[in-house]
DNA sequence: AGCATCATGCTAGAAAAATAGCACCTGTCG
DNA sequence: CGACAGGTGCTATTTTTCTAGCATGATGCT
């Protein structure tokens, strides 16, 4: 996800965000939205560069981004953990149950702890 | 961090890791790095949009983040969990168990076990 | 003192990004 | 049919980014 420009990062995750979009749809989610044709020219871009593809969906174009989800999330995640958190694990858990505090409900951190036991007995 | 073109985020980071760097640290701790003239230019450039300051340390400058890291890691965080994760963190913890799999060791995933429950019982 | 080194303040130019504006298809509705 | 409406493929233009290059000032060394 680096290399790319404002606008053009912008997009991919918007892309990201819901999947698959449509020029304007893109267009829509954008905040503080450039006109229509240059949405579509990035596309366009973002096309030749490798980082989305298009395919027909009705009368439309409808852009994806190429590289899965799942690994994007990765990398993202362990970008994140290095510009911010020194590689430590634990701060961002910090930061995410001080970001979600209100938003938390009791399942989620069931869930959470769960997966940390788990960790931790594969650990072992 | 949204608003600052491909260098400008990529000196923003390297600012936020380190917390403080200057013009020839930046460098090279940049991949890809362009001259020198271009790194300082874009430092003030950052200064002139409010991203950064500089101050005086012996001879040279040394610049700064203006937004403290904890805001920033916050804000980063969110926008993470935003663009991959759907809004739920325990996605997020997900990702990191996984990316950092082998690198944890007890003393940290128990330390995360402790926030959780500490979480936990305030939201009782 | 003279020189090399490393910093800064500028200015100017090339390259890439962002945007606008056609012209042209293709369904749809009165 | 004829006139929208909403899409696409181009091309051209403006703006921003990105970069290099010089002149200048302080420091350290021989």
């Amino acid at each position: 996800m680096t290399g790319l420009s404002r606008r053009e990062r912008q997009i991919m995750e918007i892309l990201y965000q819901r999947g698959k979009a449509s020029a304007s749809e893109v267009r829509e989610a954008m905040e503080d939205a450039p006109g229509y044709s240059a949405v579509r020219a990035m596309l366009r871009v973002l096309e030749e560069k490798g980082h989305a593809r298009h395919q027909a969906e009705g009368l439309k174009y409808v852009y994806l981004p190429t590289v899965a989800r799942e690994k994007a999330k990765r990398s993202a995640v362990k970008h994140l953990l290095d510009t911010f958190f020194a590689g430590k694990p634990e701060q961002i858990v910090a930061a995410l149950l001080d970001v979600s505090a209100t938003r938390l409900t009791r399942a989620e951190l069931d869930r959470m702890s769960e997966m940390i036991e788990k960790a931790r007995r594969e650990e072992k």
